[in-house]
DNA sequence: AACTTGTGTTTCTTATAGGAAACTTTTCGC
DNA sequence: GCGAAAAGTTTCCTATAAGAAACACAAGTT
């Protein structure tokens, strides 16, 4: 079977400016990035505030590009920024998974919610879920906002409850209801159906 | 009241090189960074490979370093990246929430799983969330591994399911269970129970 | 085929990043 | 306090990033 990507001809052919290993990765993902978003260099550089040709000799691997370049690309192509940085090492989760059983999560427990930390073993993993059940049945009961740096989503798996968003109305929830946010902003929820109110939320830094 | 970092005279005595805003923000965290290991310019330029002068220079932003640069320090100094594109900007999701109801997310058919994707309005997000239900009920109509750089995160909703990992075993799963890995390795799964089997995924990179 | 239009690439030039070394400041010792 | 050593900053120079414009190469159109 052929596998045409890796020809060694075209390989070895491009003269690729980079010196460390992995680097030249970049160009190739920030095109991708553009031809995903169906744009032209003109657009995506007009998008990002560069000029056309120095997103060409970007995307050719041509040039190393500032740091600040980088970064105003990675927000107008909407780039996921970390995987920029991978550099094929031992350090990330690479070929590993980790399993956790129902209700065999590493419980932790505080006055409003009950949480079941999920797959812990693994580390050095950037995202952290973990399942809760909401203790607080009553708005009264409800102390003081959440709030921690980065991204959260949350979904509903059983039960209904309202969640509250600093700067936003109150949101009742139902069984399947799902809701992403910046957790830098205060959060948090009380149960307001019979049963006790489940949730999955998945914490990114 | 006095505000003394908002000083008049340090302000614009700062000459501070990058015309973006919060551009600045970076030097202050390599700086920080740097101190939090105890390290003086001198090793934390050797660790990173870059001289003591370009390093004093990013940490004052006197200068727009490639991103290169930024790369190698961020592994010396093992800095979390994505805050490093962090742009108090209104492009993140600073301040912002995505709710969506049971049942409402994008649809995305394929041969053998239907996904709804999920909080799809907020596109500079960094985890993709979406509900999937596995059509694939049999061994025989499982083509081929699923595989793309990251990592993700996989809860059982409703049903039960095989679930397939490259190098793994095959894992029984049921509702409840979790499951965290390398998304870099082949996965996927096939239902094994009666009815249709449901699943969360969060997927991240 | 020649012309047009739109897309990507390659000069060419200027501004500047990055490193070596000179310089300054801080932190010790006594 | 004064010197010595260490840490950080600034200067200087060279290599090069970034943009403008010229160039190349398509895909339509007549």
């Amino acid at each position: 079977m052929e596998r045409p990507d890796m020809d060694p001809v075209s390989q070895s052919s491009e003269d690729d400016i980079t010196n460390t290993p992995d680097a030249g990765h970049l160009g190739k993902m920030i095109r991708e990035a553009r031809l995903k978003k169906g744009w032209t260099l003109e657009e995506a550089g007009k998008a990002a505030g560069i000029g056309r040709s120095t997103l060409s000799k970007i995307e050719n691997n041509q040039t190393r590009p500032s740091f600040d370049i980088v970064r105003r690309l990675t927000k107008a192509l909407e780039l996921k920024t970390p995987q920029l940085f991978v550099q094929s090492g031992p350090s990330d989760i690479s070929g590993r998974r980790d399993v956790t059983l129902a209700g065999q999560g590493e419980p932790q427990d505080t006055p409003t919610y009950f949480h079941e930390l999920l797959c812990t073993e693994l580390t050095s993993k950037r995202m952290f879920p973990y399942i809760s059940t909401i203790k607080a049945r009553d708005v009264s009961e409800f102390e003081s906002w959440i709030r921690h740096r980065g991204e959260e989503f949350m979904l509903v798996i059983s039960g209904e409850l309202t969640f509250f968003t600093e700067h936003y109305k109150p949101l009742p929830m139902r069984e399947g209801d799902s809701v992403y946010y910046d957790s830098g902003m205060g959060h948090g929820c009380v149960s307001t159906g019979k049963e006790d109110a489940k949730v999955l939320w998945v914490s990114l830094e």
